[in-house]
DNA sequence: CATGAATGAGTGTTCATTCAT
DNA sequence: GATGAATGAACACTCATTCAT
């Protein structure tokens, strides 16, 4: 309704947020400063500010600030299942296809692993909105395992519980993000750490 | 007036709460509620509130809230810090004593994961708090990259880097209580995980 | 877009509200509001929902809210003052006029007695909207005044002050009013209420 | 628990609201604001202000500006309730109490009408408050009933419906704080209205 | 050792009102 | 004639912290 989306060039979304509405403004910049600072230490104000509106104008868009941080999950978690499905539908070995998502993960501020950082913030979410992330979440472990099964199919890796395997593999990705973002001396750049994480993890995958 | 504990309910009340000085049991009880439910979302009024004193008791022992979460999250670490040392001593191989860990740790509502917890709240700390933190989480670390350097001389594990290795295993034993402490379906029992979580790091490992 | 008026249960929505112009609904729909929660608790837009219009369109037909109310409250005591006024017309004697009068009344929802309603919202309200209310209470009461003045010439009740009893009159109807409103069981439909308050209220004008 | 009542001279409790607790001159003072203004248009803030405290203070005696309300309504209708008691308590006949009765509450400020007032304002109240405030208004009318019942048995007065007769009572008691309060020339003083109103009444309840 | 009282600085949310289109 | 977008000013309520006792 209150959504007049004006195009959107597929290439690259990043620059020029003046050019969205409103609403994907708030939605955008909301989603940034939750990941930053987690959500119980933005206030809507903050928020506002960041978008050069009043706190009001945030509220005429999300009902309340949950409302808000769930939109704004949702549209993060959105573009990482495309992302990932992108990357996942090449036709190259699963090996090179892991090491290239690993890489594109571990260079984004946007985590692919927004599980935990959920976790921490579920209780202020309504059953609905939570059920509404879960399978969002869902979503993206899907294409994981997909590609799993279909490279145990072809016999390119050894039969494991494609569940695990995907848990796995973000659970391993999630500590190259993390390790890349304090100044751990584990990694030095993201290439290197999507290398070794893939050499590591595949290991476990291997006939 | 003595203490009159009704009982409560969540994570067992480590034997005999009623023993511990008050400072004690606030650090306790703090420990369990920022755990639960997160350093925001616990007010001091609660934390005194279920050990039976005031707000300003809690106020008489630690200056600041942070100062509890710091105290309260370094009891925790050090608590950590002893068991797995005392797990890791044994001279049994690496892989039974790994095991043995994973199932410890899978069992306890404390996870042995408090990597993730301390750097959402990282920003409510002083730097030198912080610093007391990386202390404590680096000690645990390298009890673990201790026992594989030790491993990996021995033969029995291949060359790997023994930071990496360490990382490696913790997170995946964070991805087993995740996935425990939700209702996802991939883990029935601790036991279980421990047992597909090690098999499949162990691959990783193996010469 | 055409109106989709999907029955609103409370208070029969005097006939065909669809038929009215825009303006017209929005002060109906207003009084009716106002009077059934106050003044404070009906937001501007809550109005407008009502009427299936925005609250812009609202402030398209009325400056302010204040002036939305005095002019919703000056409909509906005109409504009343009409009502009165054909009642009391008639030539039967006082005693019955004023029966079927408080019949008429305990049986509306809109009160006879906005006095009080007036009163609470008189703060909100300029100088000369009140001036206005004023007026148009004026007129009721001495539509009342003037039927009582003829009664005693006529010798019909014994001397009274006209404006104290048109008070009282109002007074006790307003008791009859709230006494069916809430559950009392002081009566139990408006007609016995009507009766027993005439019944009261009479003999103190008895010769 | 918080309150520390340090005496009550029996006699003119009026004057020093100095003297009182923090909690209970709060109460006293959000009374007077809330009879004055109306509950919707007293800040909390306003309450603190005027007791020379801040909001926070004032929350923390009272939960809500609700349970403040109800709290503050309750000590009203406590005065009121014994005030009344000791009147009616006295040996004279009932139209003189009754007189007497009338000129004490029509020159109070605190009107003993609050039925209109609470019906007004009963939507913010949860149940369970509304329920206290019947309560404590019922048993005002009950002494009031009672009055009249011993009047009847007396042969003072004619058999009447005593709820009927106390509900008209003060139904007429209102109109006269009303016509007193705003300046409509019905009434001069209290005193005469006490007595016109009186006059009136009585008419109906005579043998 | 422990507490009751008090507070300052937020923080989410509401709402009357304006204005360009 | 009607509206979507935006806002400023309130306002209820929370909470970490202080302090005299």
């Amino acid at each position: 309704m209150k959504h007049i989306n004006i195009s959107r060039s597929l290439g690259r979304p990043k620059r020029s947020e003046q050019e969205q509405s409103t609403d994907e403004l708030i939605l955008t910049v909301a989603g940034r400063l939750f990941m930053q600072k987690g959500y119980q230490k933005v206030p809507v104000e903050e928020v506002a500010k960041a978008c050069n509106v009043t706190k009001a104008t945030v509220y005429y868009y999300y009902a309340t600030k949950a409302e808000l941080f769930t939109a704004a999950m949702l549209a993060m978690m959105e573009r990482i299942h495309q992302r990932t499905l992108q990357i996942l539908s090449e036709d190259s070995p699963l090996r090179e296809r892991f090491l290239l998502l690993a890489e594109v993960h571990l260079q984004a501020t946007t985590s692919i692993d927004l599980t935990t950082f959920l976790r921490e913030n579920h209780q202020v979410l309504t059953t609905q909105q939570m059920q509404k992330m879960k399978e969002a979440e869902e979503e993206i472990f899907q294409v994981l395992e997909f590609a799993l099964e279909k490279a145990m199919r072809d016999g390119e890796i050894r039969k494991v519980n494609k569940k695990f395997a995907a848990n796995a593999y973000l659970s391993l990705l999630r500590m190259g993000n993390q390790n890349l973002a304090n100044g751990s001396e584990l990694f030095k750049d993201p290439k290197g750490a999507a290398i070794e994480i893939l050499e590591f993890y595949w290991r476990s995958l291997q006939n």
